[in-house]
RNA sequence: GGUCGCGUAGCUCAGAUGGAUAGAGCAUCUGCCUUCUAAGCAGACGGUCACAGGUUCGAGUCCUGUCGCGAUCACCA
């Protein structure tokens, strides 16, 4: 790294100059801006008051130090006021560029080099179909997964289903009641659309029926609890905790209708899982761990039988744990699989749960818990909390039919990709199916982008239209951008390698140079912030560089055949940043478009 | 009420560890397709970084207070 070399010149340099012991990582090195010439800054203000000297006095002292024990590296150097910026020679940008910049896996760290992380995200209710809430869910979850392998870590994807309680079994008496034996197959819909289609019809019933007892004279505490299609739904969980046949094959199929729908559409979205874990299957589990911490002392008992901890000492409240009856809380159940991930991934030092953040509550005292019954890994998980998604007239509410579906939002961007390209007059050439792929990269890469340049923990906007929008700040710029770059390598296929002759690099040259090789330093830091907006915003400004560059140096026009070469290697590293930088946002680039 | 988060251009958003004249995209306006893709490039316009104090060579960034918005403080999941 030469940021550290010059870091630790600059620290001989204050001590053999100026005789101050200043450490190596004291000196603040940052980009150059784009006015000034040069591509690394040293900031020199903190030794003014020590050295008592002006900054222009010390930058100049600096700067010589600098120039006679970095020779090999520095070309030049240029005091503004304070800031000491610093010019490579072009040999340093050679080195870098054809000795880094160019491998293949340039900015990634060796696999399984930190440990095993395991990431939950998507974990859906099988009552209704994902929606746009859930899009940033399982973008966000993918692409931190990828974000973290790219970082060296080994990860398991995975998500919790929750299957089960009175949400599906109000969509099973709505089907029972009103849906005379209608299937996905019969009434054409993908089965999680048509689940949905029932809860939506108990509750309109529901409310109907709560205003006729209203109406009646009942209190309308009375009318929620004593509506005959609620009372249902009640005794249908009732029966399916019983393990009553006739309901638990219902909740089978029609969960298994749910899972058909949810599969294609996570397949549309691009996310997968190393494994699923179904709340039916765990939701006791969590039950002997809270037991055995009881009788470890963790945590007590009250009088009616509850068992409860206490996290008072963490600036945390009481929190139950198990209800007097013994029955499990979501808390515990969560405790359960936290746990049980631990058994089924021995080597996981952390989890990261992707989860909205209207639970950050919920995931400080599950951590406060799984810390205090003795779990290590508590203190690397970390609750990857997002904010809502809100729309231009407000927030989506399921219940009033505000929400925005997952599946129809895709199909819509891809169609809306299918009719600005066919305007552009672009593909002309294409064949109907690989024009029907490339609408459908298009068309993702504005979905995702649009979800995940934003910093997770905002809430966020989104407006139909401009999310359609392919110009400017969008996934589709960064895919036309690699598009043209494909084309350019076509041409000059591997002519890229280095001819052994010293040529001045131009401004835009640098510039693109110093954009190159802030990339690991940015994976590194979207891995340890659990944030792939960073990765995206890095993303959008090599692409705007490389288009600057690509007017302003077009390769045709370089003055020799060592900087044609030169600009092509510069073309090619460039590609295979935003190709694999895509791919950890999973984000797929088109050759053409 | 307690806790946490947010407040930056007309709109949507960047501004990690305090650094140079606060940056992009959209929208509006001006130029540029005979050269590797104009889904592009170059430029103009647009700011009391919610407000008030403080810390220091230097604050959008850190501290305190105020205001506004949101979330949370369930024997729901």
């Amino acid at each position: 790294m030469i940021e550290s070399l010059i870091q630790n010149t600059a620290a001989t340099g204050a001590r053999k100059c100026f005789d101050l012991d200043i450490s190596a990582e004291d000196f603040q090195i940052q980009d150059t801006r784009k006015e000034f010439d040069g591509e690394f800054t040293l900031v020199v203000f903190p030794l003014v008051k020590l050295a008592r000297k002006s900054p222009t006095e010390i930058g100049q002292i600096m700067g010589d130090f600098l120039m006679n024990n970095l020779s090999e590296y520095l070309e030049s150097y240029h005091v503004v006021q304070g800031f000491l910026n610093l010019k490579l020679k072009p040999s340093f940008w050679h080195n870098h560029l054809y000795n880094h910049a160019l491998k293949p896996n340039f900015g990634t760290a060796p696999k399984a080099s930190k440990g095993q992380m395991v990431v939950e995200y998507s974990s859906p209710n099988t009552n209704k179909p994902l929606h746009l809430g859930h899009l940033r869910n399982n973008f966000l979850g993918y692409s931190v997964a990828q974000i973290l392998e790219a970082h060296g870590h080994t990860v398991a994807k995975v998500q919790i289903i929750n299957d089960r309680g009175i949400h599906i079994c109000k969509s099973m008496v709505a089907w029972k009641l009103f849906g005379a034996g209608e299937t996905p197959e019969t009434a054409g819909v993908k089965g999680d659309h048509l689940v949905g289609r029932y809860y939506v019809k108990f509750d309109q019933v529901y409310k109907s029926q709560i205003a006729e007892a209203i109406a009646g004279g009942s209190t309308q505490a009375e009318a929620e609890a004593d509506a005959p299609i609620m009372v249902e739904a009640r005794e249908t969980l009732r029966l399916w905790e019983e393990g009553d046949r006739e309901t638990y094959a219902l909740w089978q199929r029609m969960n298994g209708w749910v899972y058909r729908g949810f599969s294609s559409t996570y397949q549309r979205m691009g996310v997968d899982f190393e494994k699923l874990y179904y709340e039916s299957d765990t939701w006791l589990l969590g039950k002997d761990i809270v037991l055995k911490g009881l009788s470890d002392g963790h945590f007590y008992r009250k009088e009616d039988q509850s068992v409860w901890v206490d996290l008072t000492d963490l600036g945390l409240d009481e929190k139950l744990l198990l209800r007097k009856d013994g029955t499990t809380v979501y808390m515990t159940q969560d405790l359960g699989t936290a746990v049980l991930r631990f058994q089924d991934y021995p080597d996981m030092i952390g989890q990261v749960y992707t989860v909205g953040n209207e639970q950050e509550h919920h995931f400080k005292v599950l951590f406060a818990i799984l810390k205090k019954l003795g779990h290590e890994w508590a203190d690397n998980c970390m609750h990857l909390s997002y904010g809502m998604v809100e729309l231009p007239d407000g927030k989506m509410k399921s219940r009033e039919g505000t929400v925005v579906d997952a599946d129809d939002l895709m199909e819509q961007m891809a169609q809306s990709a299918g009719a600005i390209t066919a305007e552009l007059g672009k593909v002309e050439s294409l064949s109907d199916a690989d024009r029907k792929i490339l609408f459908e990269q298009i068309g993702m890469a504005a979905l995702k982008y649009f979800l995940l340049k934003v910093d997770p923990k905002k809430s966020m906007l989104f407006n139909p239209e401009e999310s359609i929008d392919f110009n400017g700040h969008t996934g589709p710029f960064i895919q036309y951008t690699y598009a043209r770059i494909s084309s350019i390598l076509r041409q000059y296929g591997n002519s890229f390698e280095p001819i052994a002759a010293a040529f001045e690099l131009n401004a835009w040259e640098r510039n693109l140079q110093q954009k190159l090789y802030g990339y690991p330093a940015t994976i590194a830091l979207a891995a340890s912030n659990y944030n792939p907006a960073l990765l995206a915003n890095y993303l959008f400004d090599l692409t705007k560089d490389f288009n600057s560059f690509y007017h302003h140096c077009s390769i045709l026009q370089a003055e020799n055949e060592a900087s044609t070469r030169y600009r092509a290697a510069l073309a090619k590293a460039v590609s295979q940043i935003l190709s694999g930088g895509m791919a950890l946002l999973g984000i797929e680039l088109p050759e053409r478009m």
